[in-house]
DNA sequence: GAATTACTGCAATACAATTGCATTTAACTA
DNA sequence: TAGTTAAATGCAATTGTATTGCAGTAATTC
């Protein structure tokens, strides 16, 4: 994973160690985030408001992307390297495992679609639901 | 569409107005309706608990499906007939529109996906994201 | 190191969803 | 069809989630 300072830097956005945190909470995780989780591990260090303006700020700039789960809640998870400011197309499959609840970014692409004459689309998310390999094997 | 009292009585549910209210209302739109939207339609008629419980219940006996915009808030569409109860296999394509924000259920449904070993998948949710072919035209 | 700009934290507010409980209504039965 | 039972509704209160304004603070620039 690229430094912190880099990240911030590269995009222009004040170094300070709050905004640090979040990127290394994140980082640490193999899945994405969700908004509660996120808060109980940095709630007591952060204040509310303060993480919500930093993860709208990381996901404008294309250091985060958002994943919904089922719920309606918010999900976070770095975003891969080929995400540029501009262009924000983390086109890859989800996966809620709905044991655990965890959030999987998968090296898996969203496949092409054909849509009906007139839509033209310039995102698409998909999300798989089922069992993740741990919860399977245990 | 099928009759809303058939469709209670085939789901053991009591026959009440409000609920054949909220079918007819969300069966009359070929999109999906927002929480939001719903309850400025129904808010007079019906109270704002009783809506939620309905909507809830119909989505646990799968008459309903729920799906999630961008914003994380729930828009509801008529399941199709082979959805069962607590399967839902309304696998199609979703398409948010950026401009109007309304929901479409399109009649493009969710290729087969190859997960990494180990996770097994029952259910999947694809939202493409763009302009739809009213906001387009106009 | 002083000035400028932008980020943070707190308080207040707005909005969304949930729970408990009394009342009403639908389905069942005699 | 009246009486009984179980479930759904509506209201009030509560909880939870997100947003806004503003004063104070911290980070970059020169």
């Amino acid at each position: 994973m690229k430094d912190p300072v880099e990240i911030l830097k590269s995009h222009n956005l004040k170094h300070t160690w709050q905004r640090v945190r979040v990127l290394e909470e994140i980082a640490l995780d193999q899945f994405a985030l969700s908004q509660p989780e996120l808060e109980k591990k940095l709630g007591k260090e952060i204040d509310r408001v303060t993480l919500y303006r930093i993860l709208n700020t990381y996901e404008d700039k294309g250091i985060l992307h958002r994943v919904m789960d089922i719920n309606g809640t918010a999900n976070y998870a770095i975003c891969s390297p080929s995400c540029k400011v501009h262009e924000h197309h983390d086109e890859h499959v989800h996966f809620n495992c709905s044991n655990c609840l965890k959030i999987y970014c998968l090296e898996v692409s969203i496949p092409k679609l054909k849509l009906p004459k007139g839509f033209k689309a310039n995102a698409a998310s998909l999300t798989a639901y089922g069992i993740c390999e741990n919860c399977n094997t245990n």
